[in-house]
DNA sequence: AAGAATATTTAGGCTAACCTAAATTTATTA
DNA sequence: TAATAAATTTAGGTTAGCCTAAATATTCTT
């Protein structure tokens, strides 16, 4: 198996090639809090293990392997969030640090049975989907609320920052996932946004509607 | 915060210390699947963070703070035994890697939030006790089956032997914590006693008498 | 297309946790 | 109690993952 080092890095790769189709080692660096020369050598034993796709220079991309263990991390992650979520009454903000840690449990077979133990739930917390045992799960291509009209209406269904205090800032504002929400007002100079939910209006600031995800 | 290795020797000492008050470099080596060398090197670094007392050629105790540390970590370790049996459907043999693993995630709240949604369970599936958030816990004193005499009544109630092939071997017999057992016979060539449980009338070799714990 | 700026890799070092082999200390026993 | 056996520690080395500083490659700018 992979030391949780590998495993994060494998995370961070996948997760960094879904924008721009691969990773560089700065964005790695920065990803992992860690520093450059640290990545290039980490790069090294992961492509000598064919996990990464590596040429000097160029970027690394994850080979079908990798791929596959990065989306099993993934799958562990959201799964467990939503257990903390669903099951132990955590709330929305505070369940990411603990999930980067039961994220590298091993044993499949634990992680197959909370599946079934919660109903194979298909979204986290964070309206991430949740791959299933065999590492398939479809994206939802989700748009950001600062792309809807006035009068657009949507359903809350992700965020595109994941940190608390935008976690809490959202909570606060009763802005979570499964909320319908109506635009009733742009303002044209700083593009901030006018919100009907449910019975109130809710202002938020274009930064934020950047960052707030809806289906249609 | 502790290393796992760390966390791994105090919960070691600990149960070493248990049976003969203090424990050997060689047994931590044996228990730790380890060299002395290697033990030798890590009680230096656990005496100076004052977590174990330490005398060169004289085996160790933990500290107050060690032993603090040590029964979180069998807190945590026995309660999520606990969950895996009771709420994932594993079996009792199943549970102890798994278990291995998941005693070493840090968060306090989420195994206080465990044992609130498992209702406070008092004992592993194992038999052995649960200690409370606050580290504390009967060490109720269990004897084995061989203690019996003729026609002496017990309730099963623990293991000394906590292999797998043990448990599955007990669990085929039926023999499982809680079971009412009577001694029915005991042979006075090889100690192997007959026991009656339930309806059936079960023959155990002094072995598995020696490792299979009752209350009265 | 050359020079400057930026990104990446290499070189050389560090610490934690291991190891084997060689002392050294403690325990056993004749 | 001397000498042998057993337990423990010390010495010297390894690997994973990290670091800083220096070298080199790539990209951007004029
Ligand atoms: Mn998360
Ligand atoms: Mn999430
Ligand atoms: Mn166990
Ligand atoms: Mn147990």
């Amino acid at each position: 198996m992979n030391t949780f080092t590998e495993e994060n890095y494998l995370k961070a790769i996948y997760h960094l090639s879904l924008q721009a189709g691969s990773a560089s080692t700065n964005q790695i660096a920065t990803s992992l809090n860690t520093k450059a020369a640290s990545v290039t050598d980490m790069l090294k034993k992961l492509a000598e293990k064919a996990l990464i796709n590596y040429t000097k220079y160029q970027g690394v991309t994850l080979t079908a392997t990798g791929e596959k263990i990065a989306i099993s991390i993934i799958r562990k992650h959201r799964l467990w969030e939503y257990f903390l979520v669903e099951k132990l009454n955590f709330k929305w903000d505070q369940v990411h640090d603990v999930a980067e840690e039961l994220e590298h449990i091993a044993s499949k077979e634990l992680i197959d049975r909370l599946d079934t133990f919660m109903g194979h739930p298909k979204y986290d917390p964070h309206g991430d989907p949740i791959p299933d045992s065999n590492g398939l799960f479809k994206t939802h291509e989700l748009k950001p609320v600062s792309t809807l009209v006035v009068n657009g209406k949507a359903i809350i269904s992700g965020v595109r920052d994941h940190s608390t205090s935008f976690l809490q800032y959202l909570e606060r504002m009763q802005l979570t996932i499964g909320k319908k929400i109506k635009v009733t007002e742009i303002n044209d100079y700083d593009h901030s946004v006018i919100l009907q939910v449910e019975d109130k209006k809710i202002h938020i600031s274009r930064e934020v509607a950047n960052n707030l995800l809806i289906a249609l």
